[in-house]
DNA sequence: CCCGGCATCCCCATTTTTGTCGATACCGCC
DNA sequence: GGCGGTATCGACAAAAATGGGGATGCCGGG
């Protein structure tokens, strides 16, 4: 029985590698949490994932993506849980990946009311967190865990989480930086433009006036900052193969 | 010693990481292989790298990448060694990363002079080689080798060349089908399109004629199949930035 | 030596894009 | 109810791109 918890199997590695290679090439118009949260819950060998985003000019959380999670308790905690946390106060500012059990022992844990509320339910015993700040002060955080009849967490999956947390920082952070400034029609306007439509055709296409086109195109130019259509085509096709 | 050979340590599974995300958003004008090899050498823990695209037109082994090896060993593979390399042959339609020593028990390549004149010299003693053909019938390969004294390459290794292997192939076969029927001067000019420059800017920019330039995008259009500049520039820039 | 590919240059007519002014209407929020 | 953001439309002129010709010189392979 030479099995060691660290090692990664063949699939594994794969599916790593898959995840890693999605992140780096998804569209900024998709949630690369929503795409990748149940392939990272299997690859740290978890039961149950929970993502949010720290909204620091609301100082909340909001935004969950949630992978076996019973969907009104996440609803819950954005809507009011959230503030009767204990965990992420304690949490939020420590650097990488973090075992829950390390900084709340579990015996202190499992006498606080949002554990018999809210954790315990859900099966949430052994955990794992990792909060990483982006430059635009939001907080994304991705939550593990695992029920109390599995072994806890340990290195494999603290080196692995911070090395996808990374990754998805990444992928949140371009968001962050490039399109999402635009309106929805705007980016639908950019995507077609990425294809290589004339004006004309757009307006074809969505149906609606040459003028509004020439409007929303321009919009764009002066969001991006860009001076001309190649130059707008390439920084929403740098995002929209894939 | 609870030492497991198919474990990766945390920094091992970032770099992994990095590798697989760079080969997801490299430039189609930058070979892979070049930009991740030595990576790659590290992850498998290897001594040696080389690696050769098969051209089946020409039936032969062409361009070399390698690491750690002596290049005009590498050069002389190229001109002469590889027609008389036994273990090509055997191995190049075996599917997946290859233990050497598996299809070519070591007493026997001990005894060939390939051996004592081209691996031999060179550390080159456990190998580990995978062949990946891609649609236009060229085949891709990566040859990593151990040195005598160290371990032979395991299924840790196995795995781990399985994947990379499968992204570089999938990096290799998008310049394939892509940017890679332009001529050189033709894809800077591309590259300078999805950065917005006008017509006239690039001239400037590369000190040549504006008529010039205006044939160069046109044969790009021809060749590329793309009616307008940000088509073309949506195809250059799904790749070029990063 | 000739041919094909490449890089360089020129002209002209037409289409598309770009810049810069407008304007109305809807909707959510304070 | 006003205000900001969004989506919608219009007009005009300048700038740029596009499509179609044709032309030269260089170089390497058959």
């Amino acid at each position: 029985m030479a099995f060691h918890i660290r090692d990664m199997t063949g699939e594994e590695i794969a599916v790593f590698a898959d995840v890693i290679h999605d992140l780096a090439r998804i569209p900024q118009d998709v949630d690369p949490r929503e795409a990748t949260s149940e392939r990272i819950l299997r690859l740290l060998r978890g039961d149950t994932l929970a993502s949010y985003v720290w909204e620091p000019a609301k100082g909340r959380y909001y935004n969950p993506v949630s992978v076996n999670h019973d969907e009104s308790n996440v609803a819950q905690y954005v809507a009011s849980l959230q503030f009767s946390d204990p965990l992420t106060h304690r949490m939020r500012r420590l650097q990488g990946a973090q075992i829950v059990e390390s900084s709340f022992p579990m015996n202190e844990l499992e006498k606080t009311e949002f554990y018999t509320d809210f954790l315990q339910p859900d099966g949430m015993y052994h955990g794992l967190n990792i909060f990483l700040p982006s430059k635009s002060g939001k907080v994304f955080d991705l939550r593990v865990w695992r029920n109390r009849h599995h072994e806890p967490f340990c290195q494999r999956e603290i080196d692995l989480l911070d090395t996808l947390a990374a990754h998805i920082g990444r992928s949140l952070q371009a968001g962050d930086e490039g399109l999402a400034i635009l309106t929805p029609r705007e980016r639908e306007i950019g995507r077609l433009i990425a294809r290589g439509c004339t004006d004309k055709e757009i307006s074809d296409i969505l149906g609606i006036g040459f003028s509004t086109v020439r409007t929303h195109v321009n919009r764009c130019f002066e969001k991006l900052d860009c001076s001309n259509r190649a130059e707008l085509s390439a920084r929403f096709s740098a995002t929209l193969l894939g």
